[in-house]
DNA sequence: GATGAATGAGGGTTCATTCAT
DNA sequence: AATGAATGAACCCTCATTCAT
């Protein structure tokens, strides 16, 4: 019995779940103020939403502030007063997108009956909102591997979360005598977002109606996922 | 019954497999001549070699020219007297890498008595490559699904057909009977993909004693796909 | 009877007469701005003097943006944010030098009463014009001509325009009976300026006293010009 | 009565009338052998015809030496072998041509019967050769009044050798009463040479039927100079 | 808060020239 | 005589970042 993932979802907001405005807090010059304007707000979040897309489309490195500032339709001054950095935007948008998942996986940890039921809703959540969202997925994934990054601690231990909420329900699996014993947890819960990561992309990249190859795409890591894991019947 | 998969390796050469030199004749400026001197081959196979050492450990787009040559210990005109461009560099290195893994999993296809030893030959055998030339996977894995990345045709016709033939043995195991009918062969080729890669750089990054975790690790993958695609007992 | 020259001459500005700032608009990345500020126009000028400077010096080819830059006391930098390329520096130039010469054509012969007094106005103009700027002078010569020169149609366009307002003073000639009908006046145009570019530069390279020379040279070209294409008396 | 300019055509030889090998000697490190092999001389006027060829298309500073070799068809060493530097090549080419062009005008100073006569047997001469070596003629133009060329000293009196040729004959056309005694012969030399210059290119550039152009060209060339200098009858 | 002109280090690439073979 | 691999200085251009206004 799947839990439905729908309900789930925190209310909308942030980058990966289509938010508005608002959230996080940097560390940018802004930050001090204890309620910033909506003004200044919507400048920081079309300069994270600008950014986005265009690492996205053309990666971290080859993403030019000039090219940010210019889809933003803002100065370049403004993005250094907002960021202190070009990769204080990037982080910034990795920092609030992972953050998010981790609140969602926190949720389906918490509500989720049994640990398949949460494993299943979480790798079904995780592929929606790449598959919704692939700008972020594309930059997760580039970065994610990356050679030399160069992401704060804050970015590690947000990777790291992510994982540990993974591995955590497959241990309860284990507990729950539906996972296979002789599996290793931690090893599992990598291969899971490498997997999801990349095929969501491939799918992605294939041009197909997206609308129907969902629905099929989610179906398909869902029985993977659960063949992989599941206790022989 | 396990095809060693040790029989299937080629004779130890290329980038991948470490070898010295000679092999893949390159599109550069060079390659009209009918037969390179063996120093020139010597210093194309430096350049290459000191290449995949930095872009392995910087990524692609911070790998500079200069960093490569210094590594490789030669002056900054030669590696554009035998390659056309840093990218040509790059993706030589891709395109050789990839085509020796092409060659292996040929040979494993056209020896391996069934579809579930090639398979798995072919998965260990990958999981192996990077294992043990994490400085390719660490590049594979960050280009492969690097937005905005250009290489040429070429590099996009090696990927499918590594694909394809990880694809043709899922479809082969289809008709054996011993790989689970409702599977989608192309997706779960990629999922494969995606997934040795992740798992293995995972792995090596978590600095454990590399011998030892290696046979735990190929182990690991192995189940995974087994259960994943098996059909059930 | 003589229009006497100076009367045609427009207000002093531009490259080749020697402004100091603003006009032609560019159509550089700072070009849609509504007005640059007076700080961005100098800096723009600024540039393009040195430039003129160095490549009347130096030659087109061998003129570095380094030396540019130099020249003008500004990083290299700004002379990529007002220009798109050196090559846009040149143009801009020449563009602006052969607009204005374009420009006191137009008047000349909106204003002479007769097409002798039209051209022999014009020859003369135009024989100070690079008398007195060697340095645009010598850049226009070696580009006119130049092999493989890449210029934009606006620069082509512009030596056309030049070239037809030479060629219809001669035709008025012809039908005011004071050009000899044989003569052909595309071809008769080019020569002239081709001639006095060429002699214009033979003399200023010879080192003479400019000033006393100039009214001799001006003299010279008028009666080659004038036995050329006069009918006889 | 106009002395026919054929007969005044040295026997073909040389960069300008089509030669196939021989005549100046370089300073080259070849330049010892009392009788260098045809072999080599072939290789050598290979390289200068390739040379020509590549800077009359796109100038001298963008001909490279990897070009010429390749148009000539031999290999880089060689190059160097036969001349001591790219510049060492390119003065070759203009040398031998200027030379030849010298020893055709004095051959029409000296059997002219009067000074017209050879003012436009020189002319004449020049033109067509021009005409039927665009190449030299373009790369004559470019380097002429080439701000900053630093050609040697044999270059400069080439040059001025050529011109005095035509001052001389200016000179003693004033003395025969056939030529107006205001004009400056040194300053219509120059002019000579320039409008020649120009306006071949200029013509040959207009992409016009040759053949038929050339001689309606020259006709022009004729008449302008003999209007231009000749004493009103 | 915001602008956009300015900076300058450094990146990829070209190319005349040298030299071992 | 000839080859072609190798050198390294320079060149054009990019771009993250700063700062006066």
């Amino acid at each position: 019995m799947i839990v439905p993932v729908r309900e789930f979802r925190p209310g909308a907001k942030g980058i990966i779940f289509g938010s508005t405005h608002e959230q996080t807090r940097g560390r940018s010059g802004v930050a001090r103020q204890k309620a910033r304007t909506s003004k200044a707000d919507a400048t920081r979040r079309q300069l994270l939403d600008a950014a986005l897309s265009v690492i996205a489309a053309h990666g971290y490195s080859e993403a030019t502030v000039d090219r940010i500032v210019e889809e933003a339709g803002v100065s370049k001054g403004v993005a250094y007063y907002h960021f202190s950095s070009k990769a204080d935007i990037a982080e910034s948008i990795l920092v609030e997108g992972i953050g998010e998942l981790i609140t969602s996986f926190e949720t389906i940890a918490a509500e989720a009956p049994t640990a398949t039921d949460a494993l299943i809703a979480m790798v079904e959540l995780f592929a929606s909102v790449i598959f919704e969202n692939d700008a972020f997925g594309r930059f997760f994934v580039a970065e994610l591997w990356r050679p030399g990054r160069a992401w704060s601690e804050a970015m590690r231990g947000h990777e790291q979360r992510l994982l540990a909420l993974l591995q955590a329900q497959l241990e309860r699996g284990q507990r729950e005598g539906t996972v296979r014993p002789e599996i290793d947890a931690a090893f599992e819960a990598v291969a899971l977002v490498g997997m999801v990561l990349t095929t969501t992309l491939y799918y992605i990249g294939e041009g197909d109606d997206l609308a129907e190859a969902r629905s099929r795409f989610v179906e398909r890591i869902r029985d993977f996922v659960h063949h992989a894991n599941a206790v022989a019947p």
